[in-house]
DNA sequence: TACGGTCAATGACTTCGGGTCAATAAAAAA
DNA sequence: TTTTTTATTGACCCGAAGTCATTGACCGTA
């Protein structure tokens, strides 16, 4: 790598940092792009060789812990399927409280934003999550937790919708619940009786 | 009422019904103010007159059917709860579906939009719905269908992140599944699980 | 080390649409 | 009739996102 590639990663990981930070702090809308650019001591131009859109940040900043998670289930191979999915809905909410409402809450709507297209069309914003739960049921087959005729497709389906709607609604309620507690009540509650029909 | 406020109800009327139309067919960003109020025959500022925001007016169009089918659940009073339910969650969603995808993704933006604040700190944006599935819970618990130590604030919580989750995945799905098959298979799937534990 | 080509960085400039407001006219009240 | 109220108008303002011609530091090659 030469050094005029390391400078530019490293430009570019300092205005993500700094997004980062000042978004967490004072939200997306009350900071534009330059209150970023400055603090983090360049200038305007050089942030749209880095980002498209301002909003482009934050889907950047939003799916860095993800890879950590997909190590994390690589660990938990022998365990059964319940406590991977309580894992993984565990997870997956710590992330969403980490990255704070603010940012959680741009990042859905980005999501939403019909200007945001994705690079190809059959691709959704879910395909990470859809991804790794749809791994967990598959390995749940193969280990003959669950029976051969799971419909892994539409219980990933609505593991995502759980998610999601849990999150979706976290941030309508400007955080005015526990996001932690209510996952781990959940999947108390409901996993099991998603999964009854289909464990061996 | 004057002939004043009648011209008054009209012009509203038309701005409404006028923006309905060009979001469903176009979307919400590109549509700009001016084409709504050029296209209901008034001037710009009018538009000002009756609502804060542009965005303001998605909500306006998205909550009318609502008080239909408050009234509907009333004529369903010797049903019994899953019936309930499962026509509320199925109404829900005729509903999303008949807005629309553009306009039922610009609502959920709108509600996730942190400029958007409710008139009172303590009102939530599920409100509405949040009374509904609470009065099917709490007339069951009078009714003797469920429980009397039934969790219905933490149920009606579940159900409400059940339909913002289907919800916000229809609309990240850009409308790529049908959301009336989805819920009819969760209520069949999913309702009567939740429940069982509370029914007598 | 000289030199042509590359590319990150710059910041003044453009664009554009949301939102404002002083003036107007028509209706209501006095 | 006069005064007050209020819906309407549209030119204007504003602010932030996003552009682009220019610069100069760095790279590979000879």
């Amino acid at each position: 790598m030469t050094k005029r590639q390391e400078n530019a990663k490293k430009t570019k990981l300092k205005l993500v940092k700094t997004a980062l930070e000042l978004f967490k702090d004072t939200g997306f809308y009350d900071i534009n792009v330059e209150d970023i650019t400055k603090k983090a001591g360049v200038s305007k131009g050089t942030f749209y060789t880095y980002f498209k859109r301002k909003e482009d940040i934050v889907l950047e900043i939003s799916r860095a812990p993800f890879s950590e998670i997909a190590e994390e289930l690589d660990l938990m191979k022998d365990k059964d399927i319940i406590e991977k999915l309580t894992y993984y809905f565990r997870r997956f909410m710590e992330c969403v409280e980490f990255s704070g409402i603010h940012i959680c809450r741009q990042w859905t709507r980005d999501v939403l934003d019909p200007n945001n297209v994705p690079e190809n069309k059959d691709s959704q914003k879910w395909d990470y999550d859809f991804e790794m739960l749809r791994t967990i049921l598959e390995n749940a087959v193969l280990g003959k937790e669950l029976k051969s005729d799971t419909p892994i497709e539409l219980l990933t389906h609505i593991f995502i919708c759980e998610l999601y709607g849990m999150m979706t609604c976290w941030c309508m309620s400007d955080g005015k619940f526990e996001p932690l507690q209510w996952t781990e009540q959940f999947c108390n509650m409901q996993l099991e009786n998603i999964l009854k029909p289909y464990l061996t």
